[in-house]
RNA sequence: GGCGGGUUGCCCGAGCGGCCAAUGGGAGCGGACUGUAAAUCCGCCGCGCAAGCUACGUAGGUUCGAAUCCUUCACCCGCCA
C-alpha cells in the first residue's frame, strides 16, 4: 500500500489532523474505515463538497473502507455558520434533498466490488432516539465550556444576533454520528472541510469519553483564490454538481477560467494526474500562458469526473467552437447546434429587439441592463458588436435559420433560438 | 417585566423634514486588453425608451412635502429585574 497520507498531503488536501503520526501508522497498517458527512441543506452538492468526495475517492482507491453519510437529521438542525442563523428546512425539503444527494455521490465512489463504499443516513439512528436518552447518554459527555469555544459558536455568541439552542446543539449530533459509526462499523477516521474541524473533534472527544478509544480526524484546507475569495462561486452563484443547477457548460467554463496562479493547486486537488504530469502543465502555464493548457486539463478532468465522458466532450467541443478564432457564421450546422445546445437560451422570433433577446436568454436582468450593456459596447450578436440599442434581430441573424449567438462581455454567451 | 439603543439597496455603512433612487467602501458588471488569467485605469450598478413607478423592518399618522417627526407591531442588542 503506497503512502496515501503523503499522497493527500502532496495534493494539498490536508489542513489539520488529530495525531499525524498515529494517523499515518493506522493508514499504513491496513484498511481504515473512514467517513465524511454531507448535509442536505440544498438539493445538490457544491464545489466545496467536491473536495471531500475527492478525498474519499483517494482513500477508497488506496484500499480503505469508505462510508458516505447523508445528514438526514443534521440537515434538519443546521450547522452554525459564523454569520447568521439558518432558516430551518422543512422535513419534506430535507428528505427530498437527501434523495438527490444520494444519487450525486454515486459516480465518485465504488459501491460494488470487494470494497464497496457504504451510504448511510444519520436520521436512521437519530430519529428513534428520545430527547431524554439524547441528553443523558450523549449530552453528559459534553462540557458547555468547551462547546462555546468552537469557532463558529464563539463567533455567533459574540455577534448581535446570537445563536439558537438548535444550532448550538449541532456538534452533539455530529459527534453522535461518529460514535455510532465507530460502534457499528469500526469507523476510526472522519474527514471534512477545515470549517468542520470543531464538529469533527466533538466526535473524536465523544468516542474517547464514551468508549475510551482514540480515533482520527483529518480536515481539508479551504480553497481560496489569490485575493482570498473562496472558490466555487460563479457570478455570485454557487457552482453545483447537479446538471440542472449548474449546466455542464457553465461548470466546464468555471474551471477553464481559473486564474493562472491557482491552476496547479487545483490540478493537484481535483485531478488524478501524476506529479510529473502536473509539473509539466505548470511549466507550460508559465511559459505559454496563452495556450491555457493547464486550465483546459483541469476543466476537462473535473467535468469528466462529475458529468461523465460524453457530456464533458460535448461541452469542450462547444467551448472550442464558440471561443475559437473562427467566425461563428461559418460553423457547419451540426457543430453550431451542438455548441449552442449547451448554452442557456430562449426562443425568440424574427423582429425581436436585441434588448428583449438579451433579457429573454438571461444574459441580463432587465431591459435597462440590456440597454446599458449595449451602450457600454458589451453586447454582440454572432460576435459582431451591437451599437444601436434599438436594433432588431433579422432573419439573417439566425445562423442556418436556427440560432443567433448572443454575447455579453467577453465570456457570457447564450443562444436565441428561432421559435 | 422595566429602561435605553437599533432595524437603510447583494454585504458593510452614512443620511436624521425638501437639494434622496438615497454619500462612501466592498462585491458584481462593461470597456481599454492582449490569453475565456491577474494587475491597473475609466465607466456602470432599483424598474421603465420616457413621463413616471416602487423602495430605507411592519402597519398607520402628522405635513404642501418623510428614509428622516409621532404611534402600532415584529425582530435584534445592552443594562436592570
Amino acid at each position: 500500500m503506497s503512502d496515501i497520507f503523503d499522497e493527500l498531503q502532496w495534493r494539498g488536501l490536508v489542513a489539520q489532523t488529530t495525531d499525524e503520526s498515529a494517523l499515518r501508522q493506522a493508514l499504513a497498517d491496513g484498511p481504515v474505515t473512514v467517513y465524511c458527512g454531507f448535509d442536505p441543506t440544498a438539493p445538490s452538492l457544491h464545489f466545496g463538497n467536491l473536495v471531500q468526495l475527492v478525498v474519499l475517492r483517494h482513500l477508497q482507491r488506496a484500499g480503505h473502507r469508505v462510508i458516505c453519510l447523508v445528514g438526514g437529521s443534521t440537515g434538519l438542525i443546521g450547522d452554525p455558520r459564523p454569520t447568521s442563523e439558518r432558516v430551518l428546512k422543512t422535513k419534506e425539503q430535507t428528505a427530498h434533498n437527501v434523495g438527490r444527494i444520494r444519487d450525486l455521490v454515486r459516480p465518485f465512489l465504488d459501491f460494488e466490488g470487494d470494497n464497496p463504499a457504504l451510504l448511510v443516513d444519520n436520521l436512521d439512528w437519530t430519529a428513534p432516539m428520545s430527547a431524554i436518552d439524547f441528553l443523558r447518554d450523549i449530552g453528559t459527555h459534553f462540557r458547555v465550556n468547551q462547546m462555546i469555544r468552537k469557532d463558529a459558536v464563539a463567533t455567533r455568541l459574540a455577534s448581535e444576533q446570537g445563536i439558537s439552542y438548535t444550532e448550538f446543539s449541532y456538534q452533539l449530533l455530529q459527534g453522535l454520528d461518529y460514535l455510532e459509526l465507530f460502534r457499528v462499523h469500526g469507523c476510526t477516521l472522519q474527514t471534512g472541510g477545515s470549517d468542520q474541524w470543531g464538529n469533527i473533534t466533538a466526535g473524536v472527544d465523544l468516542i474517547h469519553r464514551a468508549e475510551g478509544a482514540s480515533v482520527h480526524a483529518l480536515s481539508t484546507p479551504l480553497l481560496e483564490d489569490s485575493s482570498g475569495t473562496k472558490f466555487g462561486k460563479s457570478e455570485g452563484n454557487a457552482v453545483w454538481l447537479s446538471a440542472d443547477m449548474t449546466s455542464p457548460y457553465a461548470f466546464y467554463q468555471y474551471f477553464l477560467n481559473i486564474e493562472d496562479s491557482s491552476v496547479v493547486r487545483l490540478l493537484k486537488v481535483f485531478t488524478d494526474r501524476s506529479r510529473d504530469d502536473i509539473d509539466a502543465l505548470g511549466r507550460l502555464s508559465e511559459e505559454k500562458p496563452f495556450l491555457r493548457d493547464a486550465q483546459k486539463a483541469l476543466a476537462t478532468d473535473i467535468t469528466t469526473l462529475v458529468h461523465g465522458t460524453t457530456l464533458a466532450a460535448a461541452v469542450q467541443t462547444a467551448s472550442d467552437a464558440l471561443f475559437g478564432k473562427g467566425d461563428v457564421s461559418v460553423l457547419d450546422p451540426a457543430t453550431l447546434l451542438d455548441a449552442t445546445g449547451e448554452l442557456p437560451g430562449a426562443q425568440v422570433v424574427v423582429g425581436t429587439s436585441v434588448v428583449d433577446a438579451l433579457v429573454a436568454v438571461g444574459l441580463v436582468d432587465s431591459r435597462n441592463a440590456a440597454r446599458r450593456a449595449i451602450t457600454e459596447g458589451g453586447a454582440s450578436v454572432n460576435n459582431v458588436r451591437v451599437t444601436d440599442p434599438e436594433q432588431l434581430l433579422a432573419l439573417t441573424d439566425f445562423l442556418h435559420g436556427r440560432v443567433a449567438l448572443l454575447r455579453r462581455g467577453r465570456k457570457n454567451l447564450a443562444a436565441a433560438r428561432l421559435g
